[in-house]
RNA sequence: GGCCCCGUGGUGUAGCGGUCCAACAUGCCUCCCUGUCACGGAGGAGAUCGGCGGUUCGAAUCCGCUCGGGGUCGCCA
């Protein structure tokens, strides 16, 4: 039995009036009028009415029957709706189709959880009845959004002239980054592959291999814990570009958005994108991923109070730290006030400085503290007008950074100053090479190990590390960091100084990236790229919460996929066939 | 591992010491209804309030532990 030819119900018009058509789809709402029947039928494509009459003794008795979520075919001709009753709602709205042959192609129970609409739904349940979950309008809306999306970013990449070529997710652990997942040799016991963290090194290997401009949708995988837009498994969007400088890989990068943005969404993304470097990112909005679509810039008081008084201030000055504020154009009450402290506080802050701006002056608990030429300099460097709301924190720069950072979100939040459905892009500039790990105290690599030092910094790649700028980008939207990139290292005696850096010996950076460094010396061109996170992008895209919400079957905090159950305990006999024996019995789940 | 929030019929919520063998909406079942579109009307079934323990004359409600879910910090080169 051929199911064809079918009519997607969503796409018959007025136009088609008097044709027969052939339906196949779900039973989405049912309206029984006890003569008349109405159904909605769905399928992908969307929704039509059907009406079951009567006079067609058949198919009216088969429509009686019929449920939500039931499967069925339907045979009639599309009909103009009689005046007065169209539906302007829905873009079938003019027509129905009169019900004149019915096949019931499958019954269905009642769902957990109506399909029919977009009420809430527990996620739980959703994910484990996903394939009910992804019938529902939204879902349906997001993963077609996201094939779209996708499909852009191909056609723009393939127009430029990429390749996307596959590399290996079995690859070669490598302890650097995240967690990896491991997964054991049967043919080499005792041995283990890593699944692929990104396809880093492999692209980078692919411009040695001269292909010149490569992308990849790549799935990724890092044993990390889960939040809202991380994932076990994500996909990547990665890509690699030879004989190119910084401003080649950003222009592509940005044009490749403005043309998804456009083509998908039909938004105008104002190009260029505007850049940041990370220092003046820390400096005016206390985080390396801005939020642009709010103002709320974070200002340099120290030199307003250099002559302070104030006990905490001078203490502050004088331990080598800095007095920075916001200044909150709207008037803000004592229990936001409080809230916004407690922000600061979790951020390492030891409180919140605060003054109200009046007509007449400062109102504020510590304004007697402060002379007339201190408060003339904070009117001048915050510029605050009578009704705003003037905080400020003073401390070592970068818990001053973190604390006004989060204050700053945290405000433009709870007093709405967020532009909604805004896109704000902004390319964070000129990282630094190194950075201290907080947990270990030892030098890691900001970026990650193959990124290369800005040229002028080259001399002090040993003497002062930490002061190393790396040739190194991020792309930033409404505050979540989409991706980053590179301009690589493509000379093996560099390399082997940023691994020196980083306290790798040259034996073991022979052992672990000898066959880079090899590679190398075999004529490895200038190159660089960028690589960030798709479902992030679509989820914004989508104006979803969560990066699940853009994923057909996504895995839940304890990485587990609810649907078939995954992970489940390892089968013995699997087990013997890798040469693995555990250690510890898996524990068993109560219901 | 830390911190925060949430677990009440299938689903979403209300109830926050007695008036609750738990209420409302929706879904489900039965009946009525020939222009509905979240159709409408009448009736019905359905939860021992995540679990265990405690406080109390009395617990959905208070306390402790625990299980489950989410957010977040750490972590994510």
């Amino acid at each position: 039995m051929s199911l064809t030819p079918r009519t997607p119900a969503g796409t018959i018009r007025s136009d088609q009036v008097g044709r027969d058509v052939d339906l196949y789809g779900w039973v989405h709402r049912r309206r029984d009028l006890g003569g008349l029947i109405f159904i909605d039928l769905r399928d992908r494509s969307g929704i039509v009415q059907v009406k079951f009459d009567p006079v067609n003794a058949q198919a009216h008795s088969a429509g009686g029957e019929l449920r939500p979520e039931w499967v069925v075919h339907l045979k009639g001709p599309v009909q103009r709706r009689p005046p007065g009753t169209e539906n302007k709602e829905l873009p079938t709205g003019e027509v129905e189709i009169e019900a004149r042959a019915v096949t019931i192609l499958n019954r269905a129970q009642p769902p957990p959880f109506a399909v029919n609409d977009d009420s809430p739904v527990d996620e739980q349940v959703r994910l484990r009845y996903r394939y009910l979950d992804l019938r529902r309008a939204r879902m349906a809306r997001n993963l077609q959004l996201r094939h779209r999306l996708t499909k852009a970013i191909r056609d723009f990449l393939d127009a430029e002239g990429f390749l996307e070529i596959e590399t290996p997710v079995l690859i070669r652990s490598t302890p650097e980054g995240a967690r990896d997942f491991l997964v054991p040799s049967r043919l080499k016991p005792g041995y283990v592959y890593a699944l692929a963290q990104s396809p880093q090194l492999y692209k980078q290997l692919l411009m040695v291999a001269g292909m010149d401009r490569y992308f990849q949708i790549v799935r990724c995988y890092r044993d990390e814990d889960q939040r809202a837009d991380r994932q076990p498994e994500f996909t990547q969007l990665d890509l690699e570009m030879s004989f190119v400088n910084e401003d080649d890989v950003l222009d592509v990068v940005e044009r490749c958005f403005a043309h998804v943005w456009q083509k998908v969404l039909g938004v105008t993304v104002p190009m260029p994108i505007r850049r940041i470097t990370h220092a003046d990112a820390m400096l005016r909005y206390g985080v390396d991923k801005p939020d642009l679509r709010y103002g709320l810039e974070i200002e340099e008081l120290s030199s307003s109070f250099d002559k302070t008084e104030f006990k905490i201030f001078r203490q502050a000055l004088d331990a080598g730290g800095v007095i920075r504020g916001l200044r909150i154009p709207r008037s803000v009450g004592a229990k936001e006030i409080e809230a916004l402290t407690e922000v600061a506080r979790a951020e390492g802050a030891k409180g919140l400085a605060f003054w109200h701006r009046e007509a007449e002056g400062w109102r504020s608990p510590i304004a007697k503290f402060f002379g007339e030429r201190e408060l003339v300099d904070l009117q001048a460097a915050t510029k605050a007008e009578p009704g705003d709301v003037v905080v400020a924190v003073a401390d070592q720069v970068e818990i001053v950074s973190a604390a006004l950072g989060a204050v700053r979100k945290a405000a433009a939040r709870t007093l709405g100053l967020v532009k909604e459905g805004a896109f704000e892009f902004v390319w964070v500039t000129d990282f630094p090479l190194f950075e201290r790990s907080k947990e270990t105290g030892e030098i890691t690599a900001a970026h990650h190990p193959f990124t290369s030092p800005r040229p002028q910094d080259l001399e002090r790649l040993a003497s002062e590390p930490l002061k190393v700028q790396a040739r190194a980008y991020d792309l930033v939207l409404n505050g979540t960091e989409l991706g980053s990139g590179s301009i690589r290292i493509h000379d093996p005696e560099l390399q082997q100084r940023v691994f020196q850096g980083l306290g790798i010996s040259r034996e073991e950076a022979e052992q672990r990236f000898g066959f880079l460094l090899t590679a190398f010396r075999y004529g490895a061109p200038p190159h660089g790229g960028f690589a960030y996170g798709l479902d992030r992008v679509v989820m914004l895209a989508a104006g979803q919460e969560t990066i699940r919400e853009v994923i057909a079957f996504p895995k839940n905090q304890q990485a587990e996929e609810l649907m078939t159950d995954a992970p489940a305990p390892a089968d013995p006999k699997q087990l013997r066939e890798l040469g693995l024996e555990l250690v510890r019995p898996p524990l068993k789940r109560p219901q």
